[in-house]
RNA sequence: GUCCCCAUCGUCUAGCCCGGUCCAGGACAUCGGCCUUUCACGCCGACGACACCGGUUCAAAUCCGGUUGGGGACGCCA
């Protein structure tokens, strides 16, 4: 549902400075779809308004965070290509920045000291849950007068009348009364800053414009905006995008498979084709569904972002990614498949050889592991005939077809698709056969299967040679039957 | 428990702001048909939804209220 609020923010959007938005990612795991879909909304924005794109690392969980991680999230944003205009800028490398506001705000009267221990407040806050009470920080240390100190904290001091307004451009006004906020730790007891907090100075200092982020941030924002007034600092926009669930509506995790951006990558789908279906999760355009890089850039607007969660799911992914496939040129497909094909260690071929047999695989798979698999009877020299598909179409009466077949294609003198089929056409005419007849049994011979790609396109990528020997081998197994 | 958000075919969604053009449109999936040397592709068709209850109105998918359901948040995690 649209609001006239949402309009009148958008509106006033377009005229106002350069818009910079930002990715927040923090290294404590691989780049997964939800995050993916974060990040491509925020580049698409910045790209569309023609703006800037901040890459910044939230790293201030020591505990969890790690390099591999941070490698991981740049390979993924890589391969996606969502590039960004600066960064990656590391939290733990702004420790000082997060210090001085902290000291402004503690100087100016809006944060304080706090002795209360974690465990303490660990015990308080559920009593207060087992009560049925909203477990908030209940300010104990509010009017102590605290210094710093070890083992304190610094807490930010949340007035606890009226209310807080946040104007998202999703999701339209959302109101908070003060009283349901506490007064948060904006530092912790090691000197580094609390998530809320660092994320709030980080968007000032950086100019941050535009926030766009998952709805389970909504909660956060309040408190986020109470910190924006005590230092004295502008809003940036808010726009919280509805999240990505699983089959079961539940948030999208390990369980419901694949998570991570780079497993899609191993599984053999294309980048354009998750951002294509990323994209569609939560965004529309009308009725269309396939949207090159330059067109998402073209039409995507905050305004048509929706509303509710929307369920991630691989049927439209493996379709845009079959699309996808049949619409890129098999020089272009050649260099995405060649790990996958080097994965199954099969024996070299040439490159034209090889974009020859894709061609012929294009509409018939959906992913590349799926298309090195179908190529298997390409590449491999010595071919085995699946059991049942050679006792029901490599029978005796196939013997002088096949006689005369090799002895025919032997002669032929181009071996392309336009030559090779009024040989059969006529082979199958003089031994008063139906054409049909003889196209199973010779796609056997030359596949080893049932289904296959035409047999005329097989053949001419095959060349001559191999489909003699084939065909040869196919008529020993005839004779010996 | 408290607060916040959300609710159209199985799934992604259009329509909702500005009520009638919607007995709700598209796409994926599924099923059927056509094409055809197999399998695909392509084309055609079928199935299939406004969560529920009230209110406002001549008229509601669209506005209002409630109910139910789902999700999120309540950390010295981000």
């Amino acid at each position: 549902m649209r609001t006239a609020a949402r309009f009148a923010l958008s509106r006033r959007v377009s005229q106002m400075e350069p818009v910079i938005t930002r990715f927040p990612p923090s290294p404590t795991g691989a780049l997964h779809i939800g995050g993916a879909r974060t990040a491509l909304f925020n580049w698409l924005f910045a790209r569309s308004l023609g703006g800037r794109f901040i890459l910044r690392i939230e790293d201030t969980d020591v505990e969890r965070s790690t390099q591999e991680s941070v490698t991981a999230i740049l390979d993924a944003m890589q391969w996606l290509d969502l590039n960004f205009d600066e960064g990656p800028y590391y939290q733990t490398s702004r420790l000082d920045i997060y210090r001085d506001y902290a000291r402004k705000l503690k100087d100016s009267g809006h944060a304080y000291w706090c002795e209360c221990s974690a465990e303490e407040l660990e015990v308080r806050r559920n009593k207060a849950m087992a009560e049925g009470r909203k477990p908030k920080y209940d300010g104990a240390c509010r009017s102590k007068g605290l210094c710093e100190g070890p083992n304190r904290v610094l807490r930010f001091y949340t007035p606890q009348s009226a209310t807080t307004v946040l104007n998202d451009l999703i999701k339209g006004p959302i109101e908070f009364d003060n009283s349901e906020l506490d007064d948060l730790v904006i530092l912790k007891s090691d000197g580094f800053p609390t998530y809320n907090f660092a994320v709030v100075v980080d968007d000032i200092t950086m100019g941050i414009t535009h926030v766009i982020r998952g709805d389970d941030h909504v909660n956060n924002t309040p408190r986020q905006i109470l910190i924006y007034r005590a230092l004295g600092a502008k809003l940036p926009e808010f726009a919280h995008v509805p999240m990505i669930h699983g089959e079961d509506r539940s948030p999208l995790s390990k369980r419901h498979g694949a998570t991570s951006v780079m497993e899609y990558e191993k599984m053999g789908f294309l980048p354009e084709a998750l951002i294509n279906c990323l994209v569609r999760l939560g965004w529309s355009h009308g009725d269309q569904e396939i949207f090159s890089r330059s067109e998402l850039i073209e039409k995507f607007t905050l305004e048509n972002v929706g509303k509710s969660p929307s369920i991630f799911t691989m049927e439209r992914l493996l379709w845009l990614n079959a699309h996808y496939i049949k619409e890129k040129s098999p020089q272009e497909l050649l260099a995405h498949l060649k790990p996958f094909l080097a994965r199954r260690s099969y024996p070299e071929k040439s490159d034209d050889f090889l974009t020859g047999a894709i061609r012929t695989l294009q509409t018939r798979t959906h992913t590349l592991e799926e298309m090195a698999e179908a190529m298997a009877f390409y590449m491999e020299d010595a071919i085995r005939f699946e059991p049942e598909a050679a006792t029901k179409f490599l029978t005796k009466d196939m013997g002088a077809v096949f006689l005369r077949l090799i002895s025919e294609l032997s002669e032929l003198e181009a071996f392309d698709e336009a030559s090779l089929e009024p040989v059969f056409r006529n082979t199958a005419k003089e031994l008063e056969v139906k054409l049909g007849k003889i196209a199973q049994p010779v796609r056997v011979a030359l596949t080893g299967g049932t289904k296959s790609p035409g047999l005329f396109e097989i053949m001419e990528v095959l060349g001559k040679e191999a489909v003699v020997e084939r065909l040869q081998k196919g008529l020993e197994f005839i004779l010996a039957a």
